[in-house]
DNA sequence: AGTATGCAAATAAGG
DNA sequence: CCCTTATTTGCATAC
């Protein structure tokens, strides 16, 4: 079975797809990717013909020197996450990470008329995004309950929205299970809900960043906080309708309980509670960017043995290398595939 | 000083 | 453990 995958050569296609919610600013992001500008790096094989070389023969050969010179300790220079191991315990009983939302795809549904009335759209994703048979039923986002590990548990659930799927020969819809799947997912909602939201939280004087961090207070099991910019995304409906699914209950939670809160006008300060904290970004600085892209001219997939010379060499994480290598190689082909058209 | 966004790390899930 | 593919986020920085 998992031969379904086989379908996308790239699902990445460069087509732009959902504008997920019409109106509201474009998407730009969604419609930048689509259009993958596929420039450099490559670019300059030939001009740097040489260079590059040079380079990258010099980095692997640096390589090799490093693998005898240990270095005392390094120290964790960047961000990092808790990810692996080695992380310096600040509170061991980190699992994993957090709240990654949903995650189920998104299909691409290509065609898709750009315009055509919002309404049509929401409704395709009104039928779309639905349990369809298998799923626990009960609620696909919302209650985000979710024992322990992440939420990811909560994910998968909507595997496979179809693209469109008329509703049942006639509406049983309201049926009398208890679900409301449909109205958590229902674009709509989620659109109104988006400005409810934002309103409210202005109202309770409070700026995105504000929200992201106050969100692990709220101690829901697999949430931690969320950035400035996840919140400004879901205010603005740029999230992916899965995404904006997914994170729904969370701010809807935040948002009930920080009004409560100032009904009791004992706002607390707590800022921030130990728990589950957010997602952390290494940012690779621009000259270990460079000897990375050097290393990968050479050799796109190193093994783990290099992998972990170079981590060290650069004084990066041996994973962040790793995913380093790992999304480089994705953008390759991507911007192959769209180099292609 | 808040809020958008581009780019791309980090993650999830199936192999 | 690592890879790939698809997606979710977040750092930086533009607005």
């Amino acid at each position: 079975m998992m031969s379904m995958n086989s379908k996308q050569a790239f699902s990445m296609h460069p087509i732009l797809h959902e504008p997920k919610y019409p109106h509201l600013h474009t998407s730009s992001e969604a419609i930048r990717r689509a259009c993958l500008p596929a420039p450099q790096i490559q670019g300059n094989i030939f001009a740097g013909f040489d260079e590059t070389l040079l380079r990258g023969a010099e980095a692997l050969a640096a390589v090799d020197i490093v693998s005898q010179k240990t270095h005392p300790f390094k120290p964790d220079a960047t961000y990092h996450t808790m990810s692996s191991v080695s992380c310096t315990p600040t509170s061991s009983s980190v699992h994993l990470h957090h709240p990654s939302v949903l995650t189920t795809h998104h299909p691409h549904h290509h065609h898709h008329q750009p315009a055509q009335g919002l309404e049509g759209e929401l409704l395709d994703h009104l039928n779309s995004a639905l349990p369809l048979g298998g799923v626990p039923g009960p609620d696909v986002g919302s209650t985000p309950s979710h024992p322990h590990s992440h939420m990811s548990a909560i994910n998968h659930m909507a595997h496979h929205s179809q693209p469109m799927n008329m509703s049942h020969p006639h509406g049983l819809a309201s049926h009398a299970v208890i679900s409301g799947p449909e109205t958590e997912t229902d674009p709509r909602e989620l659109e109104s809900f988006a400005e409810r939201f934002k309103q409210r939280r202005i109202k309770l004087g409070v700026t995105q960043a504000d929200v992201g961090s106050a969100l692990a207070n709220l101690k829901i099991p697999g949430v931690g906080c969320l950035s400035q910019s996840t919140i400004c995304r879901f205010e603005s409906l740029t999230l992916s309708h899965n995404n904006m699914v997914a994170l729904k209950p969370i701010l809807e939670a935040w948002l009930e309980e920080a009004e409560r809160a100032q009904r009791e006008k004992m706002t607390k300060p707590e800022i921030y509670t130990g728990g589950d904290k957010k997602r952390k970004r290494t940012s690779i600085a621009a000259p270990e960017k460079r000897s990375l892209e050097a290393y990968f001219a050479v050799q796109p997939r190193p093994s783990s043995e290099k992998i972990a010379a170079i981590a060290e060499k650069l004084d990066l994480k041996k994973n962040v290398v790793r995913v380093w290598f790992c999304n480089q190689r994705q953008k390759q082909k991507r911007m192959k595939f769209s180099a292609t058209y």
